[in-house]
DNA sequence: CTTACTTCCGTAGTTGAGTACGGAGTCAAG
DNA sequence: CTTGACTCCGTACTCAACTACGGAAGTAAG
């Protein structure tokens, strides 16, 4: 009875998932993969669905997700719960943007100082170094934020 | 010959850094903040320059560097001279341009996902899961990344 | 001076996301 | 049928960034 397409080892499934057998074993713990029934007495076998999984694990966490919010997630994936799923990713593209805003401030604030510090010419001191310890303009910025 | 500037006890210079006394502690021990001379059996004082400190290590922090990358970040105030302060920020920058790009396909990637989701209409299931179970388009180019 | 709150300092506990280890049991090759 | 690799499972360790605890010592109000 076993399913034809449940066909690979832990090892395999691993290997072809770009992990570490000890973090399947983890996720199978937390509950963001199923362990599948073991022969009387013998080895688990995983699928290529299983591994489509892991890689939905890993998108999810590339976009900021933690391993609870993926678990919340997999937990609608009957479709029935559009709402709440696109609730819990609003708020994450939120928390994207906020982040995106800053980093364009840093980003502006780092390459300003490293273009006074570059045109600086025969002034006593860095002015880089000055701007830093002085905490003024770029990064009262940042510190406003 | 106290520094008039230095009126702030830890716990007043916790509460108005916005962090708990413990993390000041923590943050002297891993050197992100001087530990003020302490006259003798008497106890620290703090200044409003140490309160932006804070305040930079918490903005840089948000801005996804580590306290190591900003503890190096704050090493670039020490007095080292131009190339080096110079160099490190370039390095900085570049690691922050690097995370700008990645964050604008987050922020891309989860806007469309929303955007699907919301857009279904009468179909069975989820297109922001389904989405993200096949792996598929914005996730995909995500996963090159 | 007493009482109550801080500070000081060291050590230890927590959380998230794994990673490592060790002793059984299982499987495939030779 | 033995050898070596792999699996199973539990426990324990790691790392970052805190957070809490406990006792001694300083400080401020009455
Ligand atoms: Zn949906
Ligand atoms: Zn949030
Ligand atoms: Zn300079
Ligand atoms: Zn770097």
């Amino acid at each position: 009875m076993a399913d034809p397409l449940k066909n690979l080892t832990i090892g395999a499934f691993a290997k072809s998932s770009g992990v570490n057998v000890e973090t399947i074993r983890f996720y199978q713990r937390k509950g963001l993969l199923p362990e599948p029934d073991k022969p009387y007495g013998g080895i688990r076998r995983y699928s290529e669905a299983d591994v489509a999984r892991v890689s939905f694990v890993k998108s999810a966490q590339r976009l900021g997700f933690s391993l609870d919010e993926i678990a919340e997630l997999l937990r609608l994936e009957d479709g029935t719960h559009c709402d709440e799923a696109s609730n819990l990713a609003e708020h994450k593209l939120k928390d994207v943007r906020e982040k995106l805003a800053d980093l364009k401030q840093l980003e502006a604030a780092l390459s300003g100082l490293v273009h006074a510090c570059h045109a600086r010419k025969g002034s006593i001191s860095c002015p880089l170094i000055a701007s830093l310890q002085a905490g003024n303009k770029p990064l009262a910025e940042l510190a406003r934020s």
